[in-house]
DNA sequence: TATATACTCTATAAATAAAGTAGATTATTA
DNA sequence: TAATAATCTACTTTATTTATAGAGTATATA
């Protein structure tokens, strides 16, 4: 499942795109539309914009802002930072494989290449989703 | 991700569908080859056991075995049981439905709309794989 | 340049979930 | 009745998630 942090992250993705244009969005102003925690949207936020998904800007008149178009960034980007793989094992993961030392042979293990397909069907539909497709 | 609790009910299955015919086993034997702790095998094959996945004898020649033939077993029933809803939000799980009360409106939520694309993706293949489908 | 503003950073606390453990109990076999 | 092996309830430990605190830094503007 989703954590909560990743929900968070897409509310307030969604909030800065339907407010873009009228330059950057206070932090407090997402948190209080959205009803999320300030400090803990503050970290979210910062991790957004560590992975280049929005830019911010300090003093009066700063907040936050979409640095791409919301049709550029696709959903498998988002929640891959913020919720972790999107494997359901490590050792299929396309960007935090580890492997998984449960099986004797990677390479001839069944349920790896069950969970290959998964993997496969899900990004079939999170790499072509994105933050456009959230808007109403 | 799957839990190490699931990577355990999926390894101590597939133990007893390689060595069925031969009576019941016991958690003990599985517990040392599969290098699962004993007692919190015991935990997995007992919740196994009540969902009618596999059965159990006590006393001495007892043990645990498959009731139904591996290729009966969809993996889908085994990760929901062990591992909770497939799908990645609750407000789209077929089987651990909750509302999400972070959007207004259900029907209209496009997050949901893409998360139920997911959810059936994965169970496209998550309920035509079958633990026959994990034997060598 | 002083001041208010608003994001940034590091650290920690609290809550929840996952993993693992203990020991008494019950059913079965011989 | 003695030995065996699963069952059950409860608890402990560890890890993760969620949330909070407060000092620090950059910016705008008067």
């Amino acid at each position: 499942m989703l954590s909560q942090k990743t929900k968070y992250a897409f509310s307030a993705l969604t909030y800065l795109a339907t407010h873009a244009g009228n330059g950057p969005v206070l932090i407090e102003e997402i948190a209080e539309n959205r009803k999320i925690s300030k400090k803990f949207l503050e970290n979210i936020l910062l991790e957004l914009r560590k992975a280049g998904i929005c830019g911010s800007k300090k003093g009066k008149g700063g907040g936050y802002y979409l640095i791409k178009a919301p049709a550029d960034i696709q959903l498998s980007k988002i929640i891959r930072l913020v919720n972790g793989p999107i494997s359901l094992v490590p050792c299929v993961s396309l960007h935090y494989y580890e492997p998984c030392g449960d099986c004797a042979d990677e390479k001839s293990c069944k349920l790896r290449s069950i969970m290959m397909d998964v993997r496969d069907s899900a990004l079939q539909i999170l790499e072509n989703r994105t933050l456009a497709d959230l808007l109403d």
